[in-house]
DNA sequence: CTTGGCACTCAGGAACACAGAGTGCTAGAT
DNA sequence: ATCTAGCACTCTGTGTTCCTGAGTGCCAAG
């Protein structure tokens, strides 16, 4: 039903319209990409692939254009990922290797990742349910005040200033921080609340309230950041593209966190390293955009995704090579530090 | 030779032309704003604004639209600033009440500054430089490695993990430790670097190299974040906009922390707290936009600047209320924190 | 199954006319 | 001295028409 010619048609129509955004007809096909057909054949075979939906014509009497099926099939069976050039290499390593702590590799990530593809690049903090912690500091501020600071394996620190009920000497503190940190030091994050929940029992009754508050405290930090922040960059990139959906919609999309978590999150399968490719209407919001994603993480735990977001017309085989290739490096970063 | 019905006029047009968008012409002029003359003698007074070069029209015969020229004179001398409704405060104090930490206080600023206005909000993050020491900590990761954690009397909290040139007992971490909060403890953060200069000779020989190492760390992480952060948001209402200069600059702008850290600074004057208005070709770059801001911070010190980004045909006294409210607001949080 | 030929369709551009909004100017009214 | 009314003029934007060219679908012959 498909012949290899067919196919072959498919993927020119696909190429050639990335390129130049403009249908593309049959002549221009039959000249360009060396088929040894004439145009008339061609026809046929566009005929046959706009009866199978995987092209369309935006008026009677226009070349064609892919549908998101069109798309589909090209990425999945038609098309090789391709891999970065050996410059491009390089820059990404230099550019990666300056990063100082995890915000500093995040948001370089995501610059990279939006020069290199010329698109819209979004990147998921790692999560800090899958993470351990590294260790749990209580920093006297005063007497009624401590800092609880958290840090994880990754490298990520989340702190809280916490007004206690009562005012609790400096070496209670030590020794809860003590007590803590032998609790919980090298687990993961989401075990931590089976395992501090019968830590009050275990302490001198007079310093309950004040453990209650910290802990709660602890856990609330845990739960509020579980989605992880999305940063993204690249906005500027939109600004020649044409959407199907209005511009506006897709800015909007971009400031709302858990639309763009969607966007990404929902594209993890099985295998998360695997990239994955949402093309169109396959996304559940935004039609009219496609998204490659991948996850990413140091050694075989996945943290997080990245991922980039443009128009369905994209260059799907360099995108998919861009966002692969950071991944990794940054996979590499993460797990050296 | 610009008598008050003159001024009138000009306000009328910027009134007008702010919220059609069309040139405004001497007839619809006459008849809206009840100004007692006739369309005619409108067009005089209008023949002489242009004159002035406070309005010009797009084509011969075609309505007046204001210059940057003549939204100064507006701004400064005809307008007032518009104070905020009585739902609009309530909305902004529960939507700012509600924040955990500064990150927290400064994402929901910029997010409700842009809902609020409609226009791209900037929020800068309270600058290091100002703020004073609350506390120092060196947490001991490893015997190789230790964390540094800056606390600062705004919240801010930075920190980085120490490779240590040799192994170093935890009781001395701690007693370095001790020394340097004693040291720093509610200095300003600019008189850090002296206040350290001479401790490694204070401290035993064997200890130096530890120290030197961590002492550097510390004042790179002074240094490097010494023009802070700036954050935005609502990007998609420039969807809507026009810009003479092409939105794509636009976005590239936001993107680029340099250029907004002039937009938004080079407008301090003598007194931060002052609203400050550029217009159109007032700008350093983005010659096409216009920008409120003004200075925010705890107390009677200037920490940082906000402000909102938008097309230079702007409704002025509404953002102008707008800015200066939230400002108001987010140092009485910062205040209170 | 492929090819060449042919009639058909339609978007996009050029040429043109025209209505409407707005102006500048001058002469009269206040 | 200033305002007003009238009038001729100048534009932009829009709608109409026409035409070209790219591209198609179909059919009959190779």
């Amino acid at each position: 039903m498909l012949d290899d010619r067919k196919l072959a048609v498919l993927r020119a129509i696909v190429e050639d319209y990335v390129s130049t955004n403009e249908p593309v007809g049959s002549k221009a096909l039959a000249e360009r990409h060396n088929l040894k057909v004439s145009p008339a054949t061609v026809r046929n075979d566009m005929a046959a692939l706009e009866e199978e939906g995987y092209i369309t014509q935006p008026h009677t009497s226009a070349g064609r254009v892919p549908t998101d099926k069109g798309y589909r099939l090209f990425v999945d069976r038609l098309s090789q990922v391709k891999p970065l050039s050996a410059a491009e290499r390089r820059a990404i390593e230099t550019f990666l290797a300056g990063a100082v702590d995890l915000d500093d590799v995040v948001t370089r990530t995501v610059r990279l990742l939006a020069q290199l593809t010329r698109q819209v690049a979004v990147v998921q903090y790692p999560t800090l349910t899958r993470s351990t912690v590294r260790h749990v500091e209580l920093v006297p501020l005063n007497d009624r005040r401590v800092m609880l600071v958290l840090i994880t394996n990754t490298g990520r620190v989340e702190q809280r200033v916490i007004e206690l009920p009562e005012v609790v000497e400096e070496t209670r503190i030590a020794h809860l921080r003590a007590v803590l940190n032998a609790c919980l030091d090298g687990c993961g994050l989401s075990t931590v609340p089976e395992l501090v929940a019968d830590l009050p029992e275990r302490l001198p009754v007079e310093d309950r309230p004040a453990v209650a508050t910290i802990l709660s405290v602890l856990l609330e930090t845990l739960v509020e950041r579980h989605d992880e922040k999305i940063v993204f960059a690249g906005a500027a990139n939109l600004a020649g593209a044409d959407f199907t959906t209005g511009l506006r919609d897709v800015l909007e999309a971009l400031e709302e966190q858990v639309v763009l978590m969607r966007l990404l999150g929902e594209t993890s399968t099985d295998t998360p390293s695997a990239l994955t490719v949402r093309i169109g209407s396959e996304n559940p919001y935004l039609r009219g955009t496609s998204i490659v994603a991948t996850g990413y993480g140091s050694g075989d735990k996945q943290l997080a995704r990245l991922g980039v977001l443009g128009p369905t017309r994209m260059d799907y085989p360099v995108t998919m090579g861009a966002v692969r290739a950071v991944a990794r490096y940054v996979s590499q970063i993460l797990a050296a530090s």
